[in-house]
DNA sequence: GTAAAAAATGTAAACGATTACAAGAACATC
DNA sequence: GATGTTCTTGTAATCGTTTACATTTTTTAC
């Protein structure tokens, strides 16, 4: 309600001397700018972002794409995101529930003009490319599948992870392992049936893969346990493809008067915060998920400031192992590193921890 | 980069022609309308938000501002706002991490021109006023202290779910109730200690209470249990302020060999979706987070779309018990009623649930 | 005190859209 | 064919800033 014209009129100069006490410009009189300073403090005036940002075609603000703000994965993220912009005098334009391409478009058009850069949860694997957004503008993918296009990409060792966290399970002597899938066609699910795949294999065990379908939420991870218990021989241990599954395992082998990790094993993968009060402590993947929401920021900032020379990159986060109670890991004092945990297990960064 | 004008030209039209093809205004000729419209595709125009908006004083954005996106309960009320404010064609802009009045005011300046209206999360007991808003400016506030102020405000029935619990655990024959308090001057956290207060002065135990501080958090109500359980007579029944501190209490118990709810009977506050995976499932009392959110979103996009003709209200949204093992709960089927939980509970809608 | 240099301020043109108003085109009526 | 309607389109002002450039004021040097 109150523009700069207002405090020009009040303060007696012009609206161009505002403007440069606003900025911090060092060309206005000591004394006008006190006394521009005062009238715009009585006034109450704030400078109108959107007037602002359309003659600077700068917005501070930084726009998230995402599927849908559920569980605790994709707040966690968001987290990151927000505290990392935040520090950088950004703040966050959000929108969420965009499942499909067409829904993603309108959302990217929507934030035409009003964000610098974009971060998009691009989960799927059939659909790399973002369309329609003009050639330069600064992107950030998140969990997509790595491939050579000229994005910026950041993912999870997911392959790694799951690799490591299967042979931690064949190195407990476990030869029966299940795995509940996760979305079919999701990038992160992908890579994580890839790396359980590969660490049977490695261990001569691939033709003995036991895969049921999961939605990655906990009622499918439920159902699929009860597919597996119904089994004639049933699995040793159940690696589930993320922790909310893991969770919806475990109400149903508790529900068949199973005990974890006696009678069957049970691991998962995220490491969400609530794994670890579980009963028995959930084993996962620790995945640094507010660390993911950050490393993206951080790469988009980098695109907004350097512009046109700035070259795309695909990083991959780190995952850890973290072992509790409901996969029957070794006591503390005998855990194996990384390294160690036997000849199929390969190194995931940056070190196996026991909570 | 690419602008009306440049559509304009391609199209052999002009600008005003551009923008009504794209506002759907019915002035229009078919044919033009189709020209316009293809050619716009082709170039892969899409209006500048900022521009957009400095002419038509919308945003179709709504600024929420939260102390830290931290914990589930408020990645919960981004979902509840973020999924209505979506369902109505508008964007979130959000900023978190303001912990004192200042970083509010500079948030709230920042955002001025950026958005259509504001919810801030408002805790604090002392600062009633938010500073410095433009008289009329759209405004809800979440969880602040219901008082005489202008303002919407959304609450929770912190009182009635507090005192209802209180009087469950009372009606279970517990005479030794502690109460793990909330963050000293935070609106909830008084809210639910008054509740504590009134329900025990209502059986006549008004001298026999039990606090101890706390701060919301998972670490704070490890310590709190311990200083409890060093007490020479030590509490049959423990209601944390909330569900973190009561799964930090949990952990003090377990570790100090004591049986939950054999031994000390535990309640929380909040039943954040955590609540029912702990052993034993906490019992807590229920409170619709995102509903929460949505209520919030509502009311301001009524606030947005009346603007002057808007008249402001206090929202209170219900809570609900949410009986499960770690109180000690009586079996389902003998489950009491809301209203027969005792002569003390008074009524908390819309129903108790055994989950 | 005057001229030149430096500092402070003002003027006005952007930015990219919307929209009241004016004007032109098409059509019907007589 | 002139006139009046009705459609369709164009012109130009506007939103609230920033900033290049012009202009005024102040300072400095003589």
């Amino acid at each position: 309600m109150i523009t700069i014209k207002d405090v020009a009129r009040a303060a007696g100069v012009s609206v161009a001397t505002v403007s440069r006490v606003h900025n911090g410009s060092d060309l206005v009189k000591e004394t006008t700018r006190r006394r521009v300073d005062e009238v715009a403090r009585r006034l109450g005036y704030s400078p109108h972002g959107a007037a602002r940002s359309l003659i600077t075609s700068r917005t501070s603000t930084l726009g998230v794409l995402l599927p849908d703000i559920y569980g605790e994965f994709f707040s966690e993220v968001i987290r990151g995101i927000d505290q990392t912009a935040h520090r950088h005098g950004y703040h966050l334009l959000v929108s969420s529930s965009h499942d499909d391409r067409s829904a993603v478009e309108t959302a990217l058009r929507s934030m035409w003009g009003r964000v610098d850069g974009l971060i998009v949860l691009w989960p799927d694997l059939d659909e790399t490319a973002v369309p329609n957004l003009p050639a330069g503008f600064p992107l950030v993918l998140l969990s997509a599948p790595i491939g050579p296009n000229g994005f910026d990409v950041i993912t999870v060792a997911n392959f790694e992870g799951a690799y490591a966290m299967v042979c931690h399970l064949l190195s407990l002597g476990h030869r029966r392992i299940a795995i509940i899938k996760g979305i079919e066609g999701n990038a992160d699910a992908a890579e994580r049936l890839r790396g359980y795949r590969g660490a049977l294999a490695s261990a001569g065990l691939g033709s003995s893969a036991i895969e049921v379908a999961g939605e990655f939420n906990e009622s499918s991870g439920f159902r699929a346990a009860n597919v597996l218990l119904a089994r004639e021989v049933r699995p040793s241990a159940i690696f589930a493809a993320n922790d909310a599954m893991a969770i919806g395992a475990l109400s149903a082998l508790r529900e068949a008067g199973l005990r974890v990790p006696e009678d069957v094993a049970l691991a998962g993968f995220d490491d969400i915060p609530m794994a670890r009060y579980l009963d028995p402590a959930l084993s996962s993947v620790h995945v640094d998920i507010s660390a993911l929401g950050e490393r993206a920021a951080l790469r988009l900032l980098a695109a907004v400031r350097d512009k046109d020379k700035h070259e795309h990159r695909a990083e991959t986060l780190p995952t850890t192992l973290v072992l509790r109670r409901s996969c029957g890991a070794a006591a503390p004092s005998s855990l194996p590193t990384a390294q160690g945990a036997g000849p199929a297990t390969i190194t995931i960064s940056p070190l196996m921890r026991r909570i």
